[in-house]
RNA sequence: GGCGCCAUGGUGUAAUUGGUUAACACGCCGCCCUCUCAAGGCGGAGAGUUCGGGUUCGAUCCCCGAUGGCGCUACCA
């Protein structure tokens, strides 16, 4: 048996931003291929663009990995403080002949680049340092006049890779600029540092958004000068919004963080995330919850798919639901406990009647914040009336009187099961001619401050005997609506 | 503009890689259940596979073209 060995892959975000919905779907796919295959994820951070990253973004990004479960074997590494890698392979590349300093100014290159966009020829640069003589330019250089360092494309030819999504990809070089690889502060730019990193961290396959397939031929040049053995390439298509543009902040949250804000349940996220642009083969076509584990064991990249994926929001929202209801009270607790906290919602009621509570409401529940919401009436006696559900059942004053009856009834009977205190509620009912529906649905708003709850009779078991009188004893008091 | 990639119901995806009444899930509609709302059960509408040409006995699947969407086109990543 040959070994193989064990695959090398990273999650390379650049802190210029939150960690948004694609790239916590690429850092998804890397950690899934690397579990699966027993592999190492890595972490690197790309921040050379010293103008828009920041440590508060570094910081935010690695929030967002935590919150998804995704944890990496290696870094997080930090290309700002990497730069003498990137100098000297970029010396390697000079000393080869594969690179060449170029002495024009950035404003003489947008002058020609808007001059040639007018002549309505490619704004690519005219390569006219390529020829100045080695000697020249290390002269020109000595006397302190600032130069980039930039790749010597070859003239004819086509630079191909191998997609594990897309298959054979194929560039001509005359489609290829002549790159900047160090700019003329000595700071690399990302055509530089990735493939510099990538070699030196040993990675075996870049899976990364599909924005960077027009990139790719840049690094595979690099690739071939420097030689080093091409990683396998995988490019994940993109997630676009309803409307099939770029997924922006138009469409709403596109920080991971806003979801877990929103109430989001982290592993129903990961789901979601995880069947957005990739399926586990047609043997799974009929199932859509899969654990972490199924989707460790399930993960490969031939189930990556080639188009662009639509974010759909009811089907997030119908994840979370399934999670919450399979989720047992106990690893529901810490979840609402924080929704708890960030509401400034504080519980008076057991732990264990805590629990009880969330296993009756959470088959019923959208988001872990109903639970700091309209469910409050389950955990505190401090909980607001719904106006609607007022006006609608309990606006007239005949109803709460008879609420108040209730209580008493409740009170001279000893037992208080859901039998019991039905068979209690009915016998009122009965008694004074009104339907039971009235007293039950003017008990459920007395009772949860909502119209909609579960069943009344289970509710009361939950909520016990002397929330229940003191609740329907204090009927009359329910501030009015109109 | 140039180059590249993609294209199955509203959405995500299937279709033993040329032979199916084009399947499943979300969403939507209706019915049942019922103390409300979900859930659940049952049923339904919704694509003939972007369009046009080929190849073939036969194309969702192969080829060409068009259209549309997306990406790249920086001393951003």
């Amino acid at each position: 048996m040959t070994s193989v060995p064990a695959p090398r892959v990273r999650f390379a975000p650049s802190p210029t931003g939150y960690l948004h919905v694609g790239g916590a779907r690429t850092a998804l796919f890397n950690w899934l291929f690397a579990r699966h295959a027993g592999g190492t994820l890595i972490l690197r951070i790309e921040d050379t663009d010293f103008e828009r990253s920041s440590e508060e973004m570094v910081e935010g990004i690695l929030t967002g990995m935590r919150w998804l479960g995704l944890n990496w074997d290696e870094g997080p590494f930090f290309q700002s403080r990497r730069l003498d890698l990137y100098k000297q392979t970029a010396e390697k590349l000079l000393a080869s002949g594969h690179a060449y300093y170029c002495f024009c100014t950035k404003a003489e290159l947008e002058q020609r680049r808007a001059q040639a966009t007018a002549a309505g020829r490619p704004p690519m640069y005219d390569r006219r340092c390529r020829n100045i003589a080695p000697a020249d330019a290390t002269a020109r250089k000595a006397a302190g006049e600032p130069s980039a360092v930039r790749f010597a494309v070859p003239d004819g030819g086509v630079t191909a890779f191998e997609d594990a999504v897309f298959g054979r990809v194929e560039f001509a070089n005359a489609e290829i600029e002549d790159f900047v690889l160090l700019r003329s502060d000595g700071v690399p730019t990302y055509h530089l540092s990735v493939v510099a990193d990538d070699i030196d961290m040993r990675l075996t396959h870049i899976i990364r958004g599909a924005d960077h397939i027009s990139n790719t031929p840049k690094q595979v040049l690099q690739y071939q000068t420097l030689g080093a053995a091409l990683p396998v390439f995988a490019h994940v298509p993109l997630i676009l919004g309803p409307d099939k543009t770029r997924l922006s902040k138009r469409h709403g949250a596109t920080s991971v963080i806003a979801y877990k804000e929103m109430g989001i349940v982290p592993e129903a996220f990961r789901n979601f995330l995880a069947l957005l642009g990739w399926t586990p083969g047609s043997e799974h076509k009929d199932q859509e919850i899969f654990s972490s584990d199924d989707l460790i064991r399930l993960f490969s990249l031939d189930g990556i798919s080639k188009s662009n994926a639509v974010f759909n929001n009811d089907k997030l929202a119908w994840f979370n639901t399934e999670y919450i209801r399979a989720y047992d009270a106990e690893k529901l607790l810490p979840l609402i406990q924080e929704e708890w906290a960030a509401a400034g919602f504080v519980p008076n009621r057991s732990e264990q009647d805590i629990l009880v509570s969330i296993g009756l409401l959470k088959p019923r529940a959208r988001s872990l914040k109903d639970f700091a919401t309209t469910f409050r009436a389950y955990f505190s006696d401090t909980f607001d009336f719904d106006p609607a559900a007022v006006a609608k059942f309990l606006k007239d004053g005949a109803t709460r009187a008879f609420l108040v009856q209730l209580a008493q009834r409740y009170a001279e009977t000893p037992e208080f099961t859901e039998a019991s205190t039905e068979q209690t509620l009915r016998a009122l009912a009965d008694e004074s001619q009104i339907k039971a529906g009235v007293l039950i649905n003017g008990a459920r708003v007395a009772l949860t401050g909502q119209a909609v709850a579960p069943s009344l009779f289970a509710v009361m078991v939950a909520l016990g005997k002397d929330r229940v009188i003191a609740r329907l004893a204090a009927a009359e008091a329910i501030p009015r609506t109109e």
